[in-house]
DNA sequence: AGCACGCCGACT
DNA sequence: GTCGGCGTGCTC
């Protein structure tokens, strides 16, 4: 592509800058960067500094003209071609409409997997027809040495330096060095497994809904062969030429999964949040032969050329939501994007979100069941319940008992305690002082190992006091108990138990993840202690106890889908006793010994607890039989973001049918320093939400010092 | 969200 | 006398 002007008129551009201000801007567009096309990446001058952006459109010299303020041109272009087809751009439109995002926000969160551009790089042959073509390149490459991008613009300081670099290098004046990349390790061909009648059934009918939108939900308990549903599915696509894509929760992208797909295709990515700027740059550059990619959520914004089905594995996962930045749920995303691009989309779950299971229901997603678990030997276990009103400890002593036998019979266990760290608080038995959390509205958490006391929510750290800061007095004790002092316990108890802990504190990459679960996998370790990070999809045929230190926590969370998710979590666990040939164990302790839901956690009784669930919701008129979404106020001083909420939800009272809560303080009240203020808007008819609520936002301006978040949809209402 | 400009306390 | 605290205002 040559640098000559390509013609003299002006043109301008609208641009989502990547930066959280709602709106687009408008440049000029320089025409030595060639054709301006939709879904470029662009270098921006932007306030004091310099941006990236992405060219959404073309705009006419009359829709500028009332433009106030001088307009700043364009100062490079950082792709040849646009990374997203024509679907993709419309897929991102929706998200920004339906996540009520700002463009540049949803831009760069789809675009962060390109970010690595920068460390391409590039070595020249001959510098004399380099520097013929492309002056601006002149000073550049005096070296032979191979420079990165980044490298060259630094050199050059000119605009367009990007352009010309990629320009030259489609020619053949420059050569890009290629990555890195590790040894192929060849794994043996597997051979696909015979199926049941039910996977077969499952296989023909995701066959049946090829080359069009068809979402499934892919509804089979624990054990019962789901994955090799997908794999067959997915070995008929890869036949025609076609990809597939994978999307797990963030815990759930374990060896083995990636193991079973390497032994059955042979080009597999795996895509994560831990991966080096090189991986991702050796990922990206196979983007088009790739038959299979696996990933967490952000492996969605991955431009497969010939994307042909979307599997979402674990659909319930409330990992799949993002906190931060856009609040997008990958799997609603999908959802969009299979539209889009008119291919299957499978959710799998052996307990689906209420939301799947309506659209399964109501005959919106076709339903494939997977009733029965292949090893005949291991029939679902009904779960013991232990009584622990008058226990004086974390674990009973018929739980003791039974990690006993695990070791002796070298069989393995999990035990689950949803809590990490040592103890959820630590107080002064002189005065009763808890210490908290001096910009949060938390109590710090009691982290003993590390001599620290943490605090949840802001990841706030501080050594442990020595005395009281209320009184003075040395004597703090210990409130509750964590995955550490159960781990302690365990130890004292049972000195020859190999234990190993699961958590966030002690699994810090993804490193740490693959080793802890390869060791356990090895039997190095007989017993698992772990946090909810525990229950995911991880499959270990020799675990045949499962134990539940404390079921009381998160049934009575002032959130109406604490019940689902406690239901969830809880199912899941005991479905992972007894998955090989032998039989499984699962004990529960609890203080509320009689509640009703203790006796609906088997798997078999799925079916009749989803169906009870999603009728109470009917009835209350709750997602997802409604819309919901959060706006969220938070600002230094209490007062303003208060005013700013009521401001907003006074303005709310024009939407016809949704209902507008009062501004509201958050559950964290206080967090890192701001206070937090919410309206809930509830939407029955779900016809106004979130589309309606746009104008609105626009039309209230923020006082200063007031941040707003819009979550639509929202997971949890912390 | 950054980043810079702009008015009031403890330091070489 | 300054360095620097973060309040607030702007970014095509």
């Amino acid at each position: 592509m040559p640098l000559s002007p390509h013609g003299s008129d002006s043109r301008y551009v609208e641009v989502a800058v990547f930066s959280p201000l709602p709106g687009s801007f408008t440049y000029l567009w320089p025409a030595a960067l060639g054709d301006p096309e939709a879904g470029l990446r662009l270098l921006l001058p932007f306030g004091k500094g310099r941006r990236h952006g992405v060219l959404l459109d073309t705009v006419s010299p009359e829709a500028v003209a009332g433009q106030t303020g001088e307009l700043r041109a364009v100062e490079d272009r950082l792709d040849l071609t646009p990374l997203y087809s024509e679907a993709r751009r419309r897929w991102l439109e929706r998200l920004r409409r339906y996540y009520l995002a700002p463009p540049g926000e949803v831009w760069s969160t789809a675009l962060a997997w390109a970010a690595q551009d920068e460390k391409r790089r590039f070595r020249c042959p001959d510098v004399v027809a380099l520097v013929q073509r492309y002056p601006v390149l002149a000073d550049v490459f005096r070296t032979r040495a191979a420079l990165s991008l980044g490298a060259i613009c630094r050199r050059a300081q000119a605009p367009y330096v990007w352009y010309a670099a990629l320009c030259a290098n489609e020619q053949g004046l420059l050569q890009e060095e290629a990555c890195p990349s590790e040894p192929e390790v060849e794994a043996p061909f597997a051979k696909p497994m015979r199926l049941t009648g039910a996977q077969q059934r499952a296989v023909a009918a995701l066959a049946d809904g090829q080359d069009k939108f068809t979402p499934y939900l892919l509804f089979g308990c624990t054990g019962s062969g789901k994955t090799e549903v997908y794999l067959q599915a997915a070995a008929a696509i890869v036949a025609e030429g076609g990809q597939l894509l994978v999307l797990v929760p963030e815990i759930g992208l374990t060896p083995l999964w990636i193991e079973r797909l390497k032994r059955r295709f042979r080009r597999v990515a795996v895509w994560h949040s831990a991966m080096s700027g090189t991986e991702r740059l050796e990922v990206r550059r196979q983007l088009d032969q790739i038959e299979v990619l696996i990933g967490t959520r952000s492996a969605l914004f991955l431009p497969l050329p010939r994307l042909k089905m979307i599997v979402i594995d674990e659909e319930h996962d409330g990992s799949f939501k993002q906190q931060e930045g856009v609040a997008y749920s990958a799997r609603d995303a999908a959802m969009l994007l299979a539209q889009e691009l008119a291919i299957p989309i499978v959710l799998g779950s052996a307990t689906p979100s209420l939301e799947s299971w309506r659209q399964a229901e109501e005959g919106s997603y076709r339903r494939l069941d997977l009733p029965e678990r292949i090893a005949q030997a291991s029939v679902p276990m009904r779960a013991e319940i232990i009584d622990m009103r008058r226990a004086d400890g974390p674990v009973s002593a018929p739980l003791l008992v039974a990690l006993g036998q695990i070791k002796a019979s070298s069989e393995q266990a999990i035990l689950f305690l949803n809590r990490r760290g040592y103890a959820p608080a630590l107080q002064c038995t002189a005065c009763g002082e808890v210490p908290e959390c001096s910009s949060c509205s938390m109590r710090l958490t009691l982290h003993r190992r590390a001599g620290q006391l943490r605090c949840h929510a802001c990841g706030f750290r501080r050594r442990i006091p020595s005395s009281c800061e209320a009184c003075g007095e040395k004597a703090f004790m210990p409130l509750g108990e964590g995955t550490e002092k159960l781990e302690d316990v365990l130890q004292e108890a049972l000195p020859d138990l190999r234990l190993a802990r699961f958590d966030r504190d002690v699994i810090t990459s993804h490193e740490r993840l693959t080793t802890t679960l390869a060791d356990f996998e090895a039997g190095k370790t007989d017993c698992l202690v772990g946090t909810q990070m525990l229950v995911k999809g991880h499959d270990f045929p020799n675990v045949t106890l499962v134990g539940v230190i404390n079921a009381d926590l998160g049934v009575n969370l002032p959130d109406f889908r604490a019940g689902e998710r406690w239901w969830q979590q809880l199912t899941q666990v005991t479905g992972r006793a007894g998955r090989g040939d032998k039989p499984g164990r699962v004990i529960i302790q609890t203080r509320m010994p009689e509640a009703p839901w203790l006796a609906r956690l088997s798997e078999t009784e799925a079916e009749a607890t989803l169906n009870e669930e999603l009728e109470l919701r009917r009835q209350l008129g709750f997602p997802p039989y409604a819309r919901w979404l959060r706006v969220l106020f938070s600002a230094t001083k209490a007062e303003r973001a208060r005013q700013a909420a009521e401001e907003f939800a006074a303005g709310c009272a024009s939407l016809d049918s949704v209902a507008v809560s009062d501004a509201m303080p958050c559950a964290i009240e206080r967090l890192a320093g701001r206070f937090r203020y919410e309206v809930l808007l509830r939407d029955g008819s779900r016809r106004i939400l979130p589309w309606k609520l746009e104008p609105l936002l626009a039309a209230l301006p923020l006082p200063s010092g007031v941040r707003r978040r819009v979550d639509v949809d929202p997971q949890d209402m912390m």
